[in-house]
Formats: structure tokens, C-alpha cells, sequence
DNA sequence: ACCTGAACACCGTTCAAGT
DNA sequence: ACCTGAACACCGTTCAAGT
């Protein structure tokens, strides 16, 4: 997406700051932190965030959308390094372990993967979407996952597990074992 | 919990009126329905609402508690009508459906079922936990599933189930699917 | 013993006035 | 073209005054 006209420095400078504050105030107190909060830290009026983000989920996704990209690369680094199987393990693992670390993660790949349409049109669900797809494509080749597994539900599947190690603790020492217990199953 | 003294017939009445009207707001609007709005349909002041619940979450629990307790008594039910196996998973099932029904019930189980420590001890944990740990021990000792699986996290797990579910639509039509991918694996 | 509602602090969002 | 900050509405929470 490359920018028509270049912003003024004033504005640039401004929306830098604003995403440099956002994203620390998401991290600590998640997708609801105060916006006008942010603003006053970020030295600029309320009206000057709403202009360059109109929305709460506008700057959320701003503030994190370089990391979550980076996740879509890292998939395709995970794949070419381990045979399919475990390159989608590492990576959901990796996913899990993004979305608690960073509180207002959670809120922004839940959107990513939620109800199919809206989602998949933004920058995070397409990262995200692609980087999946990529990876169940050549696991379910090699026979290493059910044929019928669809990325978009594995996805969820793996927010859920996010969820559930979430609630043990915020550190994410649960991720491997319910990750384990949802490739292998319930049963003996 | 017996009442050591009976509440004035005016407390009781705005109690009731309370979480009557706390377990509709929740229900639509989710656990962070404003209070403030609860205790004016109540009809009462601000300061009575605070009085009779303490907390937000208090009220929470307050409102929805039967319905936990209910879900106890129905893990009895299925493991005296089906197999070990079955009366497991059709419990999840319904537990799912209750998380994603009613707004704010997302919040109360997950509470339930976090951290350890203080949510065994509150009445939602209890009726949780307990139902869970029956009906384990029972599928356990038959085989059905793995040796070692503990209650709390099989709880966690299906708490990622039905928010993986909640992805896909409000509706819960994907929470079968979801189970069945829990409860089989990913593998082929 | 219990209730009311004003009071305070804080926040989301908009918009007239500025440069 | 962009910014500021006052203004409005709404909410969480407390507490003095009532019955």
C-alpha cells in the first residue's frame, strides 16, 4: 500500500509517536487501554488520533501489523528449515506465544480469523491467513495432518489454545502441552 | 450457603430485581454491561447495587450461578445415561453451547477455571471443576481417554473450543466440528 | 438496616477555532 | 492540510444524608 502523497512532516512525526505509544499501551492494559490516554502521552490532541485512526481497531492493528507480518515470514523460514509437520507445529506454537505475550494481540488476530469475510480482506488476516494456508497445504501433501483440516479452523483452534494456556498464566508455559493434546487428541 | 439472618423484604426485592435484570444486561451485552444502566432498570440507587454486589464480578456470578449449578447436575444425568466416553464429550458439548449463549457467561467460566487458586473456591468453580472431574475419573478408568488428562486443562481446552466456535459464528454450529478435532487430533 | 442520588474522576468522540 | 482542546454524554464508584 503505497502512500499517494507523502504526509506532512508534522503529521508524520505525529502518527509515528502515536503508534510508538499505542503499542505499548495495548501491550499493558490490551484493546481497551484509554485512547485519549495514548494521545496525551503521545503529546497530540484527541482529535489528532481519531483523524489518523478513526477507529480503536484501526490503531490496534497498526500498532502491531509489522509483527504479524513478521509471523507470515517466519512461517515460510519455519517451512523451508523442518519437514511440514513440525514446521506447523513450530509455528502455531510461535503464534500461541504472540498472542499472550502482547495483550492487545489477542483482540487483533481474533478479528484476523473470525467469520470470514471483513477479516480476511485486512493486512493481519491476510498475513495470517496466507501463512496457514501455506503451511496445512504442504502438511496435508505429506500426509501429516487430516486431509479434510482447513486452515481458517485451524487458526481458531489455535487462538482457542492460546485461550485456554491464558488461563493457567500469562507466561505460556501450557502452550506445548495443549497444543500436544489437540494434535494428538483426547484419547489413550 | 444458609442466609444467617433473612434480608428486609426491601432489600430482597431490589436484590432479586438486581439480578434479574444483571442477567439480561449480561446476557446482551457482555460482562462489561454498565452497571450503572443495571441499577437504574433495576430501579434502585447506584449505591444499592454496590452494597448487595461488591464487584462487578460478584454480580456476574450472582446472575448466572444457577445455570452453572444446573450444568453440574447434568454431567450426573449424561454419565448415568451413556457411556463413560459419550456422556464426556456430549457434557463439553453443552458446556460450549452455555459459554457462547449468554454474553457474559464467556467470562464467568473462564474465571472458573483460571489460574488455580482462588477459582476453585468460588461456587461456579466448584460446580465446574467437580462436574469435569467426575465424569474424567469415569472415562479414564473406562479407557476413553488419555491416562493423563487432567480435568482443568480438558475445562481450559474446551473454554478455547467454544471461543474458537465463537469465531467462526454466535450461532455455535461449529462447536461439534471443533470438538471432534480436539477430541481426535489433528493427524490423519 | 438499608436506600438515594449527588459528586467526582475518567473516558470516548466530535467539532469549532486556530496555524 | 493538519492540529488543539473545549464540550458533551456516559460511566464507575463513593459517601453524606435520609428513612
Amino acid at each position: 500500500m503505497a502512500q499517494a502523497r507523502p504526509m506532512r512532516a508534522d503529521a508524520r512525526r505525529n502518527y509515528e509517536r502515536l503508534l510508538q505509544v499505542a503499542a505499548e499501551a495495548f501491550a499493558e492494559h490490551g484493546e481497551n487501554a484509554s485512547l485519549e490516554r495514548i494521545a496525551r502521552r503521545a503529546g497530540v490532541g484527541a482529535g489528532t488520533l481519531y483523524r489518523h485512526f478513526p477507529t480503536r481497531h484501526a490503531l490496534l492493528e497498526a500498532a502491531y501489523v509489522d509483527r504479524i507480518e513478521a509471523l507470515g515470514r517466519r512461517a515460510d523460514e519455519l517451512a523451508q528449515r523442518l519437514p511440514p509437520g513440525e514446521a506447523l507445529t513450530e509455528w502455531l506454537h510461535e503464534l500461541c506465544v504472540a498472542t499472550i505475550q502482547l495483550r492487545g494481540m489477542k483482540a487483533l488476530l481474533g478479528a484476523a480469523v473470525a467469520d470470514g469475510g471483513a477479516a480476511a480482506a485486512t493486512a493481519c488476516g491476510t498475513a495470517v491467513q496466507g501463512a496457514a494456508g501455506r503451511l496445512v497445504a504442504a502438511a496435508r501433501a505429506q500426509g501429516a495432518v487430516r486431509a479434510d483440516l482447513e486452515p481458517i479452523e485451524l487458526l481458531r483452534l489455535a487462538h482457542g489454545v492460546a485461550t485456554a494456556s491464558e488461563l493457567a498464566n500469562r507466561r505460556g508455559e501450557e502452550i506445548r502441552r495443549y497444543l500436544t493434546l489437540l494434535t494428538e487428541g483426547l484419547r489413550p
